[in-house]
DNA sequence: CATTTGCCTTGACAGTGTCAAGTAACAATG
DNA sequence: CATTGTTACTTGACACTGTCAAGGCAAATG
C-alpha cells in the first residue's frame, strides 16, 4: 500500500534511508534534507546512500515519485463522495492544496525541477503522468492527455488550485485568510466555488 | 530608475555585489548563486559582502525586493494601453506569467519563504505590498488592501497566474502548451479570458 | 600625535556532496 | 578446497560552502 518500499532483508538499508530522508523533510524542510544527515539517521555511513541511489538526485526523484503518488490518493480520496462536475473541480481543488499543506515540503521538492528533473528518472515521470492523466480526466473527461483536445481548462484548473497551494505555503495570503489549515481550505473551496473552469462547447 | 542602487565610491562594493549577484541568478540559477562566488565576480574577498549585508538571506532579500519592484513595474506597464476590467486583468495576468519567464530564478528567489523571511526584512516585505495593494486594485478597485471587503477575487487571480508562472517554469506543461515565450503568452491570455475572477456584488 | 572608525582581508571551522579506495562476507567457479 | 568475483558497505580525502574571529590599513576625529 505504501508508496515507499521497506522490504526487509537486503532493501533494509535502501528502506531506511528513504523513510529517515522522509522524516528530516517533515521536521526541518528542505534545507534539512542532506544525504550526510540522512545516512546518520539510517544509521550507516555517510557513503551508504550511493550504493542504491546515484546521486543526491535520485534520492530526491524517489521523494518526488512517493509525493505524487500520495497527491493522486488525496485527489482520488476526494472524488469518493462526490457528485457532478461542479463537486468534482471543487473537490479537487481543495485536496490538491490539503495535500500542499500536509506534506509541504514535499509538495515543494516536487515542483522544484532544478532539484529533481523528472525527465532523468523514468518512474518519478510516470507518477507525475498518472496525477496529470486524473486531473486532465476529472475536468475534461478524457481519459488520458493524449485524448485531450483543448487543455484550457486543466491549465486553468490546476494552475488555480497550484497557485493557491504555493502562496499558502509561502505565506503570501496572510492578509486574508489566516494560517489554519480549515480556514485556507475553506478559502479554497470559495475559489473554486467562484470560478469554476469548464470546458468549452 | 533601476531600483538596484550603484551609486560610486563608498557604494561600489555594495553595488557590484548586488549586479554579480543578479548576473550569476540569471547564468545558473539559484543553485550558482553562492556568497563566494558573488564576491570573486565583484573583485573582492570573501567576506567583503558581511561589511554590507548581515548574512546571505539579507543579499537575497535585496534580490527579492529588486523583484517585487520590477514586477510591480511589469503590472503596471501592462495597463497603460488597456481599457476595462476584463482587458485589465488579462493584461495583468499575462504581465505576471511575463515577468516570471523573463526573470526566472529572481521570480522564484522571490517565492521560497524559506529563503528569505520577508518579515524580517522591511523594505523587502514592503515591496510586496506594494505589488499586492496594485493586484487588489486591479481586481476589487479598492485603493488599499485594508479597504478591501472580500479578498475571494484577488485571490483567484493572483492563483491563477502565480499558479501559471510556476508551471510553466517547472516545465510541468510541456504537454499542453510548448516552451516559447509567445505561446506561454498566448496560453495565459487564454486562461485569463475564459476564466476571468469578477467581483461579487 | 593618538585613537577611533570604516572598509576590507586573511585565516580558520564545521558542514556539504561526491570521487576513490579499501574491507569483510558470501556466491560462483575452476 | 582454493580462487575469483560480486555485493554491501566503510573510511578517507577533496573542493566547496556560509560564517565567526581577528587583523590591517587609510582616513577622520579628538
Amino acid at each position: 500500500m505504501t508508496s515507499l518500499k521497506t522490504a526487509t532483508g537486503a532493501e533494509d538499508v535502501r528502506g531506511s534511508i528513504l523513510t529517515a530522508s522522509i522524516d528530516l523533510m517533515n521536521e526541518g524542510g528542505l534545507a534539512a534534507l542532506s544525504m550526510r544527515e540522512v545516512a546518520r539517521r539510517a544509521g550507516v555511513s555517510h557513503q551508504a546512500p550511493y550504493h542504491y541511489f546515484a546521486d543526491r538526485e535520485a534520492i530526491l526523484a524517489e521523494l518526488v515519485r512517493d509525493g505524487f503518488e500520495k497527491l493522486t490518493g488525496y485527489l482520488e480520496d476526494s472524488l469518493r463522495h462526490v457528485r457532478g462536475y461542479d463537486e468534482s473541480i471543487g473537490a479537487m481543488g481543495e485536496a490538491y492544496v490539503a495535500f500542499a499543506l500536509d506534506h509541504s515540503a514535499q509538495f515543494r521538492l516536487m515542483f522544484r525541477s532544478e532539484m529533481v528533473d523528472s525527465t532523468r528518472h523514468p518512474e518519478t515521470h510516470a507518477a507525475g503522468e498518472r496525477t496529470f492523466d486524473l486531473c486532465v480526466k476529472i475536468v475534461t473527461g478524457a481519459e488520458r492527455h493524449d485524448d485531450c483536445k483543448d487543455f484550457t481548462p486543466v491549465i486553468a484548473a490546476w494552475s488555480t488550485a497550484h497557485g493557491l497551494a504555493t502562496l499558502f505555503l509561502e505565506g503570501k495570503l496572510t492578509h486574508s485568510v489566516g494560517d489554519t489549515r480549515a480556514e485556507r481550505l475553506k478559502a479554497a473551496r470559495a475559489v473554486f466555488q467562484h470560478y469554476m473552469p469548464r470546458p468549452k462547447r
